[in-house]
Formats: structure tokens, sequence, C-alpha cells
DNA sequence: GCGCTGTGTGACTACTCAGTCATTTTTAAG
DNA sequence: CTTAAAAATGACTGAGTAGTCACACAGCGC
């Protein structure tokens, strides 16, 4: 097995399922765009459905990495919070192709093995700790995992507003977009 | 043809749709749920296609007369805005099957040809202009039609929500979430 | 040169699906 | 009751799919 070769497979199947969809993409489809046979693409992937959750299992483990090594603890929790908030969106804008495929797989049927995941999230519970200690308002104290699907929306709403127009300081975008949400778990 | 059979074709296959996704919904599955023929499916719809559609058709246009409905002047921008926040969430947690529907459809490869009918939205324009009148943030009048994909947002994260979780006093759960939504825009 | 091993190949199979159409059933008008 | 138009039916078709498998062939030790 040639590891290059997978991500290879991987990466081409993951822009085609991006353009035509999961069910408009055939799998003779994939395996030419990658100039590889039918065959050798099952025998990287036994069916069409473990190459599209491996795609996704790829893209999370290498996105994680990213934002682990980003984490730094700052003075105060704002800007931990706006720390995180930039780097999530960095990589978005970064790598736009497995930014969609996140969108993409997650309202596809497939995404029904992952359900309960989510609640399991480290890294959801780290953002869900943070934000209890940050913030008075009731909503956020009683319910801390709705501000965690809140940022999450806020994160996919500013990554494909930036990818889908021409903005100059994205730097200032970025944070600018922050304090919008900052100010609303902050203020009282 | 019978426009009940239309309606009852339509509201059988959002189901089946919402619970199978669009490629695992065959036809004919569609018509015999619906104790049709698959005949008589293809005599209402020409094509599946179609079908999808019709389906996201129906639901805007019923889903938008009840907005309107809603709307009131209230005395306060902050009321109107709260008005319409609740207005939607009331929706979308009344019909969980048509907000579910939406977002499948609007994730998926049919969207494509609604891409710009977004920008014409008469519904989108009110809000922007309402929170340019409102909003001093820059980024806000800067870009208005960030103001409105991260409110879209918002109203998706805070329905899926509902949906997801026992709720007791919903009430005032959507005014809570307004209040995050609204202390963002609003304060320095 | 010769067998051995494992990766790569693509024609092929078994099957599913959207959409058709000859036929039957229902409706409604005279 | 007769009859003609309209609506409903579901077996059928042809296109296209995921996945298989018998074979090709490169590399390598002998």
């Amino acid at each position: 097995m040639d590891e290059n070769k997978r991500k290879h497979i991987l990466f081409t199947a993951m822009k085609l399922f991006n353009e035509f969809g999961f069910h408009a993409t055939p799998t003779s489809k994939i395996a030419k765009k990658a100039k590889v046979s039918v065959g050798t693409l099952f025998n990287y992937f036994p069916t069409k459905e473990d190459l599209i959750h491996a795609i996704y299992g790829d893209i999370k483990y290498h996105s994680k990495s990213v934002f682990i090594n980003q984490i730094r603890d700052c003075q105060t929790s704002h800007d931990t919070m706006r720390n995180m908030w930039a780097a999530v969106i960095t990589w978005g804008i970064e790598n736009p192709e497995e930014f969609n495929y996140m969108e993409l797989f997650l309202h596809s049927p497939f995404k029904k093995m992952y359900l309960d995941e989510k609640k399991m999230e480290t890294f959801t519970k780290f953002r869900i700790s943070i934000l209890q200690s940050i913030s008075p308002k009731t909503i956020c104290v009683q319910y801390p995992e709705y501000s965690t699907v809140f940022i999450d929306n806020a994160l996919h709403a500013t990554i494909n507003f930036l990818l889908e127009n021409e903005i100059n300081d994205k730097g200032h975008f970025i944070n600018s977009s922050f304090e919008l949400l900052w100010n609303g778990f902050s203020q009282k």
C-alpha cells in the first residue's frame, strides 16, 4: 500500500465530491481522474462509503492537529477565544476544499454514525468550560452546548463569507467578526 | 390534477428524503409510501428533480406567508427584530420536517440554481436595511450581507438546538438567544 | 532465464433506478 | 346506459452503478 497513492485518491475524490456531490460522482470517474484503475481504488477503499468516511477522518485528523498547535494560553479568556477563533477561520480559508467537504459530509446521510461523537469531543468540552467561566448569561450557563453550536455556526458563516467574498484585510475582518460574537456573550 | 394528491406526494417524498437522503430514496419507494403508482408520480412531477425542487418551492412559499403575517411594526427596532426572530424560530420548531428539508436541500447540489436568488430576496434586503439603521459596528455597515448570513446561521443553530433538546420554556429560550445575538450587534 | 509475490488493471456482472407506455379504471357528460 | 376523455397503473426498458476477478506484469532472489 502506497500512502502517497492513498492520499492522492482521497484528494481527487474530495474535489470531485465537492463539485458534483456524492451521488453524481461514480467511482469510475474518481479512478479516471486519479489515474488509477477502478480495481486499485477498491483495493485501497473496500467500498465507496469507506472512501467517503476516510476523507472525513483524514480532514478531521489533520485540522485538529493544526488547531492544537495554534492554541496558546493568552492573558485573558477574550484573547484565548479570539486566538481559537482566528485559528479555525484561518484553517478554513487556507483549506477551502477541506472545509467545503466537511460541510457536505456533515449535511449528508453519511454523517449519521457521528451523531453522538460530537458530544464526546474534547475540543467541544474545552470550549464549554471556557464559556461557563466567562459568561454570566443564564442561557450559556444553563445550556452550554447551545453556546457551542452557536459558535460553530458563527464559524461556518464567517468562513463561508470570507470564501465567497473578496475581502482585503482578512485579519481585521476576523477580529471584527469575533467582537460581534464576543459582545453577545460578555455583555449584559 | 388533484391538488390534494399533489400535496400528499410532496409531503411523503419530503419525509423520505429527510430520512434517507435524495440518493437513497428511489421514486418507486416514494410512490409506494404515498400509495400511488410510479406512473402517477411522474404525471405530477415529470422528473425526480422537479419533485425535489417543488418541495423546496412549496415550503418556501408557505413559510414566507407565515412570516409576513407575523411581522408587525413594533416600537423599537429591537422589538421588531425580536419579533421576526421569534416568528422564524417558531415556524421551525412547529414544522420540523420542513425545516429539515430546507437544510438538506440547501446543502445539496440541487441548490445550485438558487445561488444568486438569495441576493435578490426582498426579505434579506429588509433585514439589511434594518441592520444598517441600528448597528454602529463597522463590520455590519461595511458588509451588511455578512450580518445577514450571521443571523441566518444563528437562526439555524437555535432551531436545531430546540429540535434536538428538550427545552421547557421555549419562549424564554427564544428571547434569551435573541439577546445573545442582539448584544453582539448593538453594543460597542 | 525462471519461478515467486504482490500490486495494478479494466472488462465484466449483477443489480438498481429514473422514466415510459400500453392498458385498465374512473369520471363526467349526453 | 353509452361513450369518450382523463387519470391511474405497474411491468418494462435502457442507462448507468458499485464492486469483482482473472489476468498482466514489474521486481527480485536464485
